[in-house]
DNA sequence: CTTGACTCCGTACTATACTACGGTGCTTAT
DNA sequence: ATAAGCACCGTAGTATAGTACGGAGTCAAG
């Protein structure tokens, strides 16, 4: 298993040392085993919840959000129920999400045909001609 | 044609006065015509410019990248050749969040089967069990 | 023609999410 | 065993995107 100081994570997943140290102290990172130096060690999990966090944010999700979506889970603490809801929760928002992004796309998806057939539209915005959000 | 001051075109929008002239500031709204009085006079294009600029807030674009999405037309200023060019470039990124919406999308619903079978599952985060950025 | 709600503007403040700094202590290749 | 390069920590600074304030002028219902 593959061991990581805290340079080569922030490394790997494109972000800076100091914010991995900032996503400790919020809590969207457990705290790290640490060597007797107190060098923060890591490995390919946190790497991988580290690579997550950078996606979620390009999506649109606080740093709150994602810390709610990285704790969704059913252990013996949390009630089905509960996570049932939560979860579902989300999912709503995110089909949301998929629906609208689809609608930019399609409109943009117009907007490339037009310019491969050289029409020349009017001075108005094409995005707002087609999408009603 | 209905003509709204600022505190109704903010309202209908879901923001606030103070938004609507920061946005007009940043120059991500055009200014709008005014009464002798100097009141901003807006209208449903307006209105629709404003909607689209909350939503794709939400959808993880920042107000630059908004801008520029509002800017995407052909006119006669602006060469097919360029637009097409950008375009296709905000449609690549467009398709590669609605692919990871998915994935995102269909942990939360195998944790929502989970939890119809009442599963306690293990300790692990399921987001990052199945998902790898 | 008053009065309460709305708008004007500039400026200053806030929240979120980093990013930089600087002095000190590890690590590791030579 | 030394030196370049990391890492430690707390604190302060920055960028983005608002949000609040306050005194003066405007609107419109009664």
């Amino acid at each position: 298993m593959a061991e990581y100081f805290v340079g080569q994570l922030a490394n790997e997943a494109g972000i800076n040392v100091e914010t991995v140290r900032y996503y400790e102290n919020i809590k969207l990172l457990p705290k790290p085993k640490r060597r007797k130096s107190r060098y923060r060690v890591y490995d390919e999990s946190d790497l991988a919840r580290v690579k997550f966090i950078v996606r979620a944010k390009e999506l649109g999700f606080t740093l709150k959000e994602i810390k709610e979506l990285l704790e969704l889970k059913i252990d013996s603490q949390a009630k089905c129920g509960d996570v049932k809801h939560l979860t579902e929760h989300k999912l709503k928002d995110i089909d949301n999400r998929i629906k609208d992004l689809r609608k930019i796309r399609s409109v943009l998806i117009k907007l490339i045909e037009q310019c491969i057939n050289e029409e020349v539209s009017s001075e108005e915005c094409p995005i707002l001609e087609s999408i009603e959000f």
